[in-house]
RNA sequence: GCUCCCUUCGUCUAGAGGCCUAGGACGGAGCCCUCUCAAGGCUUAAACACCGGUUCGAAUCCGGUAGGGAGCGCCA
């Protein structure tokens, strides 16, 4: 039987992270053991679903590149289906018309809860023979009154539901809308699901799920609940978290394999192993090694898994990268350095390519005044004698290249018994406006002879006025 | 309230009865390297929630307690 997985998000809002786990688990299994992986969106809700949210969601994975083998499959094209199996089951004596009015329920809820009992329907309405007159009803789905239903959780382990804990849900609403229960189990039977990879969150509702599908005279599939992913500080994620759509990490400076690294290790993992290549994670994933605890994001972390993949990326990628984030920033890059040697010289030092993007903007754009610090350390009167020899020593360099640039400094702190810190670093500041920049012989070569040279007189100038 | 789930360093985790004076990683601290910032190298602090039981032996098995979380909708 080949495994056939699902990812069915509800497109209320963006791909957040807790979502692209659970799609990243999804397409891994599937994918792990060459089967398919099928999309599904979850719209039933028209009150909140949104054309833009399903549009997010379809982002956030083409960016992470969990492709999908079949779907998009959107609930609302499929009504009349959940409609033909509530018939099969109303015929079948599984379900039944139910005409309690809201305000009735409310009132039994209340007064089980005042009873300390836990609020579920009592089922009064089973029985019912007859239409109750001007009331729409509701479909109800019969839920056996006794026995047990085992959920054999493949990382939870052997859950146990006693079935008389499981109330009569409604799967078809008073406006003959198939409801969010209903809908997942005739899709997972229709799209032959055999693995359904969620959230924890949904543990409660399988058996409910299972009962439907043993009603439907059909195995169910079998189930994994993902633990939970907590923000930061150990609580529900939530947009105080910062970045919750997937599509602002890209925003952010980070790159999909670092989102997905860092994502992939966030309740499984393979011995000692930190990073792992797609290839890898494919070949070693396994539902087996899945953890039941809930996980708190760690920035940090993610951060050091980006700036690994920055440090070992393809400069062709990082490059197109790059250049997405100056246009972001609005930096021309026409006319500066090749983004490639840019990356090169940038790629150790800028664990995001946003920081990298900022970093690199004085390749490219004047300098509109120093860094106020940073200047008043390095542009003063003492530093004058260096940068002017400096500034002769440059002028009449035959080849401006990171070495010839390396040996022409050095051979000018010699020469005046200066430590090559005090040169270097007055010089970054002309160069680059600031007290960070790469190494200055790789930082020269970068901007060029005659833009070095133009700022170094400027600097030269700007210590005059002092 | 009821049902279900969870509990190893700050965080992510290794650990499936003796290999554990509990290992790795991020972050922290310190040192080295160094033209800045980094990167890199080395060193270091830091955890089995608690209480009982089983066993020659428990982080690992069992029971309970505490603490977290989820669900209990004509939401998904």
């Amino acid at each position: 039987m080949t495994v056939r997985t699902r990812f069915a998000p509800s497109p209320t809002g963006y791909l957040h992270i807790g979502g692209a786990r659970t799609a990243l688990f999804c397409w891994l299994y599937a994918r792990h053991h060459q089967g398919q992986f099928i999309l599904r969106i979850e719209d039933t809700d028209r009150e909140r679903s949104t054309e833009a949210a399903v549009q997010a969601i379809l982002d956030g994975m083409a960016w992470l590149e969990l492709e999908a083998d079949e779907g998009p499959f959107y609930q609302t094209q499929r009504f009349d289906r959940y409609r033909e199996v509530a018939q099969q089951l109303l015929k079948g004596g599984h379900a039944y018309h139910c005409y309690c009015s809201k305000e009735e329920l409310e009132a039994m809820r209340a007064e089980q809860m005042a009873r300390k009992e836990k609020p579920r329907y009592d089922g009064r309405c089973r029985s019912r023979k007859e239409p109750k007159p001007g009331v729409t009803s509701v479909i109800r789905f019969k839920n056996p009154v006794d026995g047990q239903t085992v959920v054999e959780d493949a990382v939870k382990g052997r859950v146990v539901f006693d079935n008389h804990e499981l109330d009569d849900l409604i799967i078809v609403r008073s406006d003959d809308t198939p409801t969010y229960n209903f809908c997942v189990v005739v899709d997972d039977m229709d799209m032959r699901i055999t693995h359904v990879i969620r959230g924890d969150d949904h543990l409660n509702n399988t058996p409910r799920q299972m009962n439907i599908l043993k009603a439907l005279g059909v195995t169910p599939p079998r189930y994994a609940h993902l633990p939970m992913i907590l923000g930061p500080d150990g609580t529900k994620l939530s947009k105080r978290h910062g970045a919750v759509s997937v599509m602002q990490y890209r925003e952010d400076g980070f790159l999909p394999e670092a989102v997905i690294n860092y994502l992939v290790r966030l309740g499984w993992s393979h011995g000692d192993q930190e990073v792992f290549s797609r290839e890898e994670m494919l070949k070693l994933f396994d539902i087996d090694d899945v953890n039941k605890s809930a996980s708190a994001i760690n920035p940090q972390k993610l951060l050091w898994l980006n700036q690994h993949y920055i440090k070992s990326g393809d400069l062709g990628m990082l490059a197109a990268e790059l250049g997405w984030h100056l246009e972001r920033l609005g930096v021309a890059t026409a006319g500066g350095p090749a983004l490639e040697d840019l990356v090169k010289a940038q790629q150790e030092r800028a664990k995001t390519l946003k920081e990298m993007a900022e970093g690199s903007r004085f390749f490219f754009e004047e300098i509109k005044e120093y860094e106020p610090q940073a200047a008043a350390k390095n542009l003063t009167k003492d530093a004058l004698p260096g940068l002017e020899a400096l500034r002769a020593k440059l002028a009449t360099l035959p080849e401006w290249t990171a070495p010839a640039l390396h040996d022409a400094l050095n051979a000018t702190a010699e020469s005046l018994g200066l430590k090559l810190g005090k040169l270097a670093q007055p010089l970054r500041v002309a160069v680059s406006g600031g007290g960070v920049s790469p190494p200055i012989d790789a930082t020269l070569a970068l901007l060029g002879r005659e833009k070095s040279l133009a700022r170094l007189e400027r600097a030269l100038e700007y210590i005059h006025k002092q």
